[in-house]
DNA sequence: ACAAATTCCTACCAAAATAGTATGATTATT
DNA sequence: AATAATCATACTATTTTGGTAGGAATTTGT
């Protein structure tokens, strides 16, 4: 059970646009450069992000890429909605296609759990504790 | 970040076994045909469940499957651990193999407190409490 | 001794998901 | 008009997942 790459780039690269002082534009090669991702993978990572409105676009030269919302408003969660899917740990439990084995089901609560515990890891961190490194684990 | 069908069928099948009387044998014929997995794909999940300790199994006629240990002694991070793999969330956590960056990396403690969150909820949750129906998710 | 019922082993194959690339059109600035 | 940027579409390669096939090895029961 792994996040794919597509998933942790877009967090990585949420937080460097958050790192940018608020009126400067990230390009992709500027991003491309300081993540160390290719120029045509980060596109195509940033257009999910786009339609999630989580960035907004300029076109043109001297265009580029800025955060929608402020970092503290942005969580963790809604990126990798955006980039990796609906972060179901089971596809069964997918929007409430309840399979017709319920009933009988013994492992369905567990995966509802498992996902309901994901999700709120998730939702309860911001870019802004990212980028802050404000992240604790216990140990 | 989804479980594998691998990992959901590995729990149904040590459910299907945790059902049985403790003295009786599953054989892979039984267990086929009440969860409803081919017979091929079953031994191919049955023998990771083997390596890891978590069935025994008995050759030759009216030989068979049980479990090693009692299902309230079983949890369901073992049984994920034995099929699914390690659950650590993104691989370059894996194994103490920091990379380089670590010490710049602004997405590190995300990713470990995420597997953590996942571990602790899988780890609490015994193949009895499946098969008791035991598991409650909050709303 | 032999047939039957079972697990075990190795190799193979197909489909889906993931990761990444290529080309070029469109848009805005200077 | 040149330049610097995003945007759109399509393609390809790689890896993972899911599943199958065939037969060897082992034990039981007659």
């Amino acid at each position: 059970m792994k996040i794919s790459t597509k998933g942790t780039y877009s967090i990585r690269i949420m937080a460097q646009i958050a790192k940018l002082d608020e009126d400067k534009l990230a390009t992709v090669a500027y991003l491309s450069e300081s993540t160390n991702i290719s120029e045509k993978y980060l596109e195509k990572i940033i257009s999910k992000l786009l339609k999630a409105n989580l960035l907004v676009s300029f076109r043109g030269s001297s265009g580029g890429y800025k955060l929608f919302k402020k970092p503290s408003e942005i969580s963790v969660k809604e990126i990798l909605n955006a980039t990796e899917g609906n972060m179901k740990t089971v596809s069964c439990i997918d929007e409430g296609k309840n399979c017709d084995l319920s009933s009988k089901c013994l492992t369905m609560n567990l995966w509802a759990g498992l996902t309901r515990v994901v999700n709120d890891y998730l939702e309860g961190i911001t870019l802004e504790d990212v980028v802050n490194k404000n992240i604790k684990v216990k140990k």
